[in-house]
DNA sequence: CGATTCTTTGAAAACAGTCAATCTGTGTGG
DNA sequence: CCACACAGATTGACTGTTTTCAAAGAATCG
């Protein structure tokens, strides 16, 4: 598992192979079964997850009962409610695991043991945390004023390989449209 | 005008005389009459902005010819085209003085070397970063599957004073809405 | 004051949401 | 291996919200 991981490290920095062996000394495994929780809202968020394999997705839950899908992640994407994380409060997300997943946890407490310690690891996560930014006002930017089927097809864009591997319902959620229209979104696109 | 930056640090991070005479050798005093471009569609991004008074707005323009307000930053927010900043590609983005303005701007340049040389000044950077992260999660989350209402609403709530000073059509076009859309929102609140 | 821009209002049309029913596929237990 | 149950996906009819287009009122700036 740890091999996925250090393949990652060694395509965004640059480590020593003492480096390698801090972080893999930190880093736990986890498996996790499909719907499994890797957190439950009201709980604190006490690491950041690498995933390994399979998919991942946080969400919360207004008053309604309904879901509201903020972020996917899949293989070599990073996820963790940051907010809980750093301010030690309880998570208003969920994060779950769509399918049979692998991931690897780092605690709050190494990963700024491992920031401190390795300088260029640091360095990465910042950068991952600029363009995660970045892409999130994308998301703004290309979904706020657009209509269902605009919505849709940036995300067919976006991510081409989620359109089938999420159920649909999930990916209407993270549109913010309902699983009906996004059915009739796809009939429309397909009668075209 | 670098007196309102210096308590800006001083109540973020912890930095010695000498730091701040090294940011303050490097910050460029930009006034900003209404109106005004700080960046244009196009341009690339090469600073990080620091308003110090007045009201400015980032947006981009759609293929229809429509504003969408992806960011306000009014006294004591950052503001800059991160992308372009970083990628040193055109950006897709204006910045724009909403009112008279005053800016600091820090090029891209000494902003890093400042990074560099200064790490409380660098892990600020970091934080702030983070937390905006979080609070666009948290626009994302709040706005997605809301109707105007909710969305003005929420809008006001979490900037009161923004309100008041930002014209409504940039109110509207952050929200995702129409003028019009807003107009008839406040009109039904007001008569509550 | 006049011109331009911003805001409001009205009526019609487009769009998405809701509710209920049906269809599909998957997995489970007999 | 089949039948059944169950969750997810689709479809239809209806409702409610938002947009669009057009026009009239404010407000602002030179």
């Amino acid at each position: 598992m740890f091999d996925q991981f250090r393949k990652y490290l060694d395509d965004k920095t640059n480590l020593s192979e003492e480096d390698f062996q801090l972080i893999e000394s930190v880093s736990i495994t986890k498996k996790l079964r499909k719907h499994q929780f890797l957190l439950a809202e009201g709980e604190v968020c006490s690491f950041n997850a690498f995933v390994c394999e399979g998919l991942l997705r946080k969400y919360s839950v207004d008053d309604k009962g309904i879901d509201r899908t903020v972020y996917f992640a899949t293989e070599n994407w990073w996820i963790a409610d940051r907010k809980s994380l750093m301010e030690g409060t309880p998570s208003k997300y969920f994060i779950e695991a769509v399918e049979n997943s692998t991931a690897l946890l780092i605690s709050k407490a190494n990963f700024e043991m491992i920031c401190e310690r390795i300088a260029p690891f640091k360095d990465m996560v910042n950068l991952i945390l600029q363009r995660s930014l970045n892409a999130t006002h994308d998301r703004i930017n290309n979904t706020f004023q657009s209509t269902a089927e605009e919505k849709y097809k940036h995300f067919l864009r976006s991510f081409p390989n989620l359109a089938n591997r999420a159920p649909r319902h999930m990916v209407a959620s993270y549109l913010g449209i309902t699983p009906e229209t996004l059915s009739r979104v796809r009939k429309d696109i397909s009668t075209k």
